[in-house]
DNA sequence: CAAAAAATAGGACGACCGATCTAATTTGTA
DNA sequence: TACAAATTAGATCGGTCGTCCTATTTTTTG
């Protein structure tokens, strides 16, 4: 993956061993963020997870700030490029690019990583403004993809309607984690809420009035 | 609020002052969890808030394991009361029941202890057995009246459909939070969502038929 | 009012935290 | 092969953490 962008001081990370180490240490304190919160991940935990020591740490990653900066990217990145190829290898009619991406989404709920690790960045957003930053940058251009497909689909919606039923479908499917993610209460009931979502965002986008939204008859 | 349950020694909270405590320590636990985390909750900067010292916090709870149990009780059987009320203080059809439920869950969102408690709580979950317990406790009761509803709305939906076009729509809703909630870059917009997710809802209610989600024409 | 129970303050413990510094080793290159 | 830069290990610092213990004060009740 090559989604690493540090911001270090010149000079590290440059030899093939620094770039390996980046890596390790990236993976290490994503596997402890996702497997036990951010309360739970320190330096100590992610030095010996990485196999180095808390000094070798701190020359890579001066602070904790720093570190958590590059985790998020490095994490973010990944999604982003997922969701991109699960458009790209969907088919040629809009319609059917957007029932791929929607099933792409719900079906990544099934993983252990995107389940715990989202709840951490949504709670981590409410503290800490480079999370909060990093975040929103995310599911803005999430939504890029989302919001294309609607308006293929419905070219007589304003750009606040599509936006606005662009956000509704991916915060509707981003709320599915707590309660349909791995490992949660209805996670064996997915494949029936898709089926549900989807009927009901594809008739949400296809049958919406001007009236629905201003409320002005 | 009566919604203190201690599990503690024998006698603790049995007098005036100590059930006044209880609702200081419960109350200044709840205000740092909202605006600091999880991670920045400590026995001490409870303590501290309330205006006791850690031994006398530790007389009352002697774990902070017991402390965090009886936060999410507090801060859940307030969101359950209110859930409530809003539904028995809305009209007489189920639809105008049902429109009010909505809107008072979205309206909510606009807070700051909702958007910033939930994503807490979700993430705690992931890491937490009882924490989890007592949230899907909460979402599986606050589902009882949605389900109600929508069986009045559209008696013929089986068992099944009720409960997962139920879990769908309280999913959506709590989604929105990252993205909707107080403070988030689309809390401006909520009402036009809010007319979006409500039109959304109901054609979903009425308009299911059994081959949406079973598949099976 | 006196005895019992509850509440409170404060110190102490070992553990872990983020961060800093220094010295030694390894790596890449001229 | 030297030399410089990058990498590494390890000790150390002040601080905070959860928990435990003891002595004292306050509150309630017989």
């Amino acid at each position: 993956m090559k989604s690493i962008n540090l911001q270090n001081r010149p000079g590290t990370g440059t030899y093939s061993k620094g770039q390996e180490r980046i890596e390790q240490i990236l993976s290490s304190a994503r596997d402890i963020l996702i497997d036990h919160g951010y309360s739970g991940l320190s330096m100590r935990k992610i030095a010996t997870a990485a196999g180095i020591t808390i000094g070798n740490l701190h020359y890579y990653y001066p602070s904790k700030k720093d570190l958590l900066a590059d985790l998020l990217d490095h994490v973010i990145n990944g999604y982003l490029m997922a969701f991109g190829n699960a458009r790209a290898a969907a088919g040629s009619s809009a319609l059917n690019q957007f029932v791929a991406l929607i099933s792409f989404i719900i079906d990544d709920l099934n993983t252990h990583e995107t389940t715990n690790f989202f709840p951490e960045l949504w709670a981590l957003s409410n503290h800490d403004e480079q999370a909060a930053e990093r975040m929103h940058e995310l599911y803005r251009k999430a939504r890029l993809d989302i919001n294309d497909l609607i308006a293929t689909i419905n070219p007589e919606l304003s750009d606040q309607q599509r936006e606005e039923v662009g956000l509704f479908i991916s915060a509707s499917l981003e709320g599915l984690t707590p309660f349909a993610g791995n490992g949660k209460p209805w996670a064996g009931n997915l494949e029936n809420i898709k089926r549900i979502a989807i009927k009901s965002f594809v008739d949400m986008i296809t049958g919406i009035r001007n009236e629905d939204i201003t409320g002005v008859k």
